[in-house]
DNA sequence: AACCAGGGTTGATATATATCAAAAACCATG
DNA sequence: CATGGTTTTTGATATATATCAACCCTGGTT
């Protein structure tokens, strides 16, 4: 319940595009994943700032993320925006469109990014002959969902500096199923971005910084962060209030 | 974008149990129909406190709401509760146990209620066959995701009189999709329960409310909610700021 | 190496909402 | 229909975060 995405990492369905050691699919036996190459994924290449599709797009594929990462977003017509996500390696993109047929955010590149286009409609004809895959399916939109809850919990219940902890303790946890530094990493997005996805004005995702820092939590160099107490920081989610 | 759940009609999936007016999954031939029959859904009663399902459960059923209404909430270990959603008739519940086979929240009765159970693997081995059931229960899932990222734009993006505001428009809607009238309902939750689910306190929902009332928006009687100004309250959604 | 632009930090102040408290309205029950 | 307990409303005040503004980095470019 502490963090918002527990996130952790068999993720995706993509086995062909070489993240198959981050997000292969549990249990297919040889003539499945024959099969699966039938989704014949293409990979796609973005940039910083590149979109990968727009809120009104029409929904055709769901996208797996190869390298690099993304942020998801909801624009209001009055311009007010809301992060919804950073999504980073072997995280699935593009769920909230197959209820309309019609992407319902945009999602937009954070760095240099590959990604590989899963096609829906050959997505669903493959789980309706490898029920191993669909499962897997229906376990990525549930997380995602639990995901979700998990952040109205954070926006509807907790303080600036709590938000930004479970922020930090959800990276820290991401990054280490990957491999990488749970306690040192570079951040992709900027403090208006983390404001944005918490609910929070830039300065006081600043503040918030300095604060952790000064206390001794974390040393932040700007978008260098580094958890120098991981234990004060889930006290600080647990013990507010 | 305006509303974080449109919510319309056509949602569930469970024919049989006498919710097919208003959630008939679309395209069906009688022979698939039949074999929808397999599903079996059992109906269940509760009454208004009692629990469908608590976080850490095992998951085995979805459920659709056949009659009633539920508040889905997650739990903080330090007792902070934030609820997730008002679901009613026609509503399907439980999706978010799917991604761990646990539940991930609690669901309980907000009023006397029945709901179909449809147990999870035969819905997954049904909409293995009924290519149309596949895609009604992608989109129902995919459905909660967008309804999930409307409410953090709410959370995360609007201040107490619209986040209310939202509030009301939904419920409208949601009851205009059912035949009820979408100008005046009861409210089946307390000021408590819309402030956890808003972000705010109790009080400050009972002021917003009052506020409304005071500028001849809404007729607040209580619980007995009446719509005297629906462009206004539209308004007062989108012009803020 | 100097310069510029965008992002980040920090300070002073304003404001929306929370908190605390009391009264009022409502509901269930005997 | 009186009673007690809960829910709701309203008021006074406190507080967290937003807002406004200035300054400071930092990394990239000429």
């Amino acid at each position: 319940m502490l963090l918002p995405a527990p996130n952790s990492s068999h993720n995706a369905i993509c086995s062909t595009c070489n993240v198959s050691e981050l997000c292969l699919p549990v249990d297919l036996c040889s003539k499945e994943l024959l099969k699966l190459d039938q989704l014949n994924p293409i990979k796609r290449c973005f940039s910083r700032g590149d979109y990968l599709y727009r809120s009104g797009d029409k929904f055709r594929s769901l996208f797996a993320i190869h390298s690099g990462s993304f942020k998801t977003q909801v624009l209001h017509e009055d311009g007010r925006e809301q992060v919804t996500g950073f999504q980073m390696v072997g995280e699935i993109i593009g769920l909230d469109a197959i209820s309309t047929d019609t992407h319902a955010c945009d999602a937009v590149a954070m760095e240099s990014s590959v990604v590989c286009e899963l096609p829906f409609n050959r997505l669903e004809a493959l789980s309706r002959e490898i029920p191993a895959l669909q499962r897997q399916l229906h376990r990525i939109m549930s997380r995602e969902i639990v995901r979700d809850q998990g952040i109205m919990l954070l926006l509807g219940s907790m303080r600036a500096e709590e938000r930004l902890a479970v922020f930090l303790l959800n990276l820290s946890q991401r990054y280490a199923a990957r491999g990488l530094s749970p306690i040192k990493f570079q951040l992709r997005m900027s403090r208006q971005e983390i404001g944005s996805y918490l609910g929070l004005k830039l300065e006081t995702v600043s503040r918030a910084f300095s604060h952790f820092q000064n206390s001794g939590l974390i040393n932040v160099k700007v978008r260098t962060i580094e958890i120098i107490d991981m234990k004060k920081l889930v006290d600080c989610v647990n013990s507010s209030r």
